[in-house]
DNA sequence: TTGACGAGTTCCTTTTCCAAACCCACTCTG
DNA sequence: CAGAGTGGGTTTGGAAAAGGAACTCGTCAA
């Protein structure tokens, strides 16, 4: 399977994975929600290759992810901001993130905190049922098809999610 | 910048990647928590190469994200199970599906839907703050060095995330 | 008119990935 | 007990992607 099929499956994580499912777009996202936003810094900063960066950046673009926005003309620059639609991959990387703090994290400790403005403290991000507000875990839920099942279900038909 | 190098860097997002920061890798885990156990059975269903689908396995084991458990001897025959750090990995799948049901899905809906047992309600992922419980946005989030900022820091001293 | 800056391209080498086929231990079937 | 079947992988080359260094293209400043 190639990258440009993996978006055609009847699976959201396939559909995901289509567009941040690489290591470089990853960090390249990490960065923006750090406020990184020039061709120059993003390649400074991630020791990323100009070619894979112009890459990354112009899917992301075509995405609907970033976009391109100019900050000055004559000669015409352009910066790379999050869309609404890049914003809201933010739960993913603060899951990521938490993860990392978890289970990757040296004695030294983690490298970077987190502070809720609203509330002024530190915090971890947690992921709840958006109808009860409980703590979700994998074995607390079930799947149940969708009505976007169809064709090639790579998901099953139903059943609990893991035991 | 390799993949053995990423694990080494000053950042959970970077160590995270170096785990979990491949399509296939992202995929297999998705079927983890479906339920799906075995070599023949992720073969089938991902699509995936058979020494493709070796080698993620065998790094997810490594990772102490998978472990092996045999499930009948004579012919010895293992399976995989994620481990409490795979497990742990829920919120980064479920943050995953849930950004692809919103902005992926065709206009037939979403392949699947999660119930939550302990409410019986079918539900959205939400992430939270973990002191007050408020919804978590990009925009409501500061970042501070922690313990572990040192050497060659991929993060900056602080600053806002996004604005 | 030479340099510098920001944002990329080009070009070539090295890795990594993929697809199909092959292998191996063991069991079952005739 | 020969041959086929099963589960779980390797081996082997060709294709794609990543890495590295140098080059290009406007524009301005010295």
């Amino acid at each position: 399977m190639r990258w440009n099929e993996l978006a055609d499956q009847t699976c959201s994580v396939a559909r995901t994975v289509s567009v941040i499912g690489d290591r470089w777009t990853l960090l390249v996202l990490r960065d923006c929600f750090l406020r990184i936003r020039r061709f120059e810094q993003f390649q400074e900063k991630l020791g990323i290759t100009r070619p894979v960066l112009a890459d990354r950046l112009a899917k992301l673009v075509a995405a609907g992810v970033l976009e391109k926005v100019p900050y000055q003309l004559r000669p015409v620059r352009h910066e790379y901001r999050l869309t609404q639609k890049g914003l809201d991959l933010y739960p993913v990387l603060m899951a990521i993130v938490h993860w990392g703090d978890v289970y990757m994290t040296s004695e030294a400790g983690r490298p970077l905190m987190h502070r809720h403005k609203a509330c002024g403290h530190l915090f971890d991000p947690m992921m709840v049922c958006s109808e009860c507000r409980a703590d979700l875990t994998a074995r607390a839920v079930t799947v149940e098809p969708g009505p976007g099942v169809r064709a090639k279900p790579a998901n099953p038909p139903a059943g609990k999610a893991v035991g």
